[in-house]
DNA sequence: ATGACGGCTATCAGCCGA
């Protein structure tokens, strides 16, 4: 099974390309971020008459998240259990959720498509919303596979947060400064890999950048920034047999800030593949 | 070449994004 996530920043601007890259690359799920509209506004047809179903998740002309699959989806979730709400000006507890997280069962995999919250600033309300949001997932995470160890489960989706020096081209980004870099953040980060989830694309693709700003010539400078992510919990890390980071998709015509990242997956459970047979 | 920001809407200005 060949997965891939993906913030395409408006599926309507860009129906074709998403469209265009699920059959080059031969895609069996795609979770999309940022799809900037709401169901009932979704280009399904493109998508069906490629082969794919798609599940929608959103409320209004921000965020928004997807899952198009030609493989069956079972178990449909939007947002995650004990996921914190938010609005401008409204420090409450209560807040009114926005479309983050949207989740299916594929041959029996829990896929997440995520898109964590900007953060804004180091002092702004949506800097702590993005600190609680992802404190929250992990403690989703931690429920979850506490309930099943066993569970091929995968977070992949947009972090907004860049884990290490290595991932941060971007000279406008900068620790003490700007968000996506500061140490809470990076903390809370680490924390999905301390609870047992694995980056499963970084010892596939140890270098790389999976945004660009479109301002400032940041593409061809190659300044960018690696925070869009696929973590992975043991079962689902196990079944890794390979990665990429689609940095073409950022070229041409109208693409989206951020590029697709790709994971293949060989679920067929047998754990003695590599291993010899004794009484064949 | 990979090229100087681009989506969205209570639109032609302001919000959001990283």
């Amino acid at each position: 099974m060949r997965i891939a996530t993906w913030n395409v920043n408006s599926v309507r601007a860009r129906v074709d390309r998403v469209v265009g890259f699920l059959e080059r690359a031969d895609v069996d799920v795609l979770l999309m971020q940022e799809i900037k509209c709401k169901p009932m506004q979704f280009p399904y047809e493109a998508f069906e008459r490629a082969g794919y179903t798609v599940e929608a998740h959103g409320l209004n002309q921000w965020n928004g998240v997807a899952i198009a699959s030609r493989l069956p989806m079972e178990d449909v979730e939007y947002s995650f259990p004990g996921m914190p709400g938010f609005q401008k000006g409204y420090e409450g507890d209560d807040a009114p959720l926005e479309a983050r997280a949207i989740s299916a069962l594929v041959e029996g995999v829990r896929l997440w498509s995520l898109y964590v919250p900007n953060g804004r600033g180091l002092e702004d309300p949506h800097y702590a919303y993005k600190l609680r949001f992802l404190e929250a997932l992990r403690r989703y995470v931690e429920d979850a596979l506490a309930a099943d160890p066993q569970l091929p489960l995968a977070l992949t989706g947009d972090f907004n947060i860049a884990p290490t020096p290595e991932d941060v081209g971007d000279p406008s980004i900068v620790e003490g400064v700007t968000t996506h870099v500061s140490p809470a953040e990076r903390a809370a980060f680490q924390a999905f890999l301390d609870g047992g989830l694995r980056d499963v694309v970084r010892p596939l693709v140890p270098s790389g950048y999976t945004f660009w700003d479109y301002k400032q010539l940041r593409f061809p400078r190659d300044e960018g920034l690696r925070i869009d992510f696929v973590l992975g919990s043991r079962a689902f890390a196990d079944a890794v047999e390979g990665a990429s980071i689609e940095r073409d998709e950022r070229k041409g015509e109208h693409p989206s800030d951020h590029v697709p990242v790709m994971v293949d997956l060989d679920l067929s459970d047998d754990e003695d593949d590599d291993l010899p047979m004794i009484f064949g």
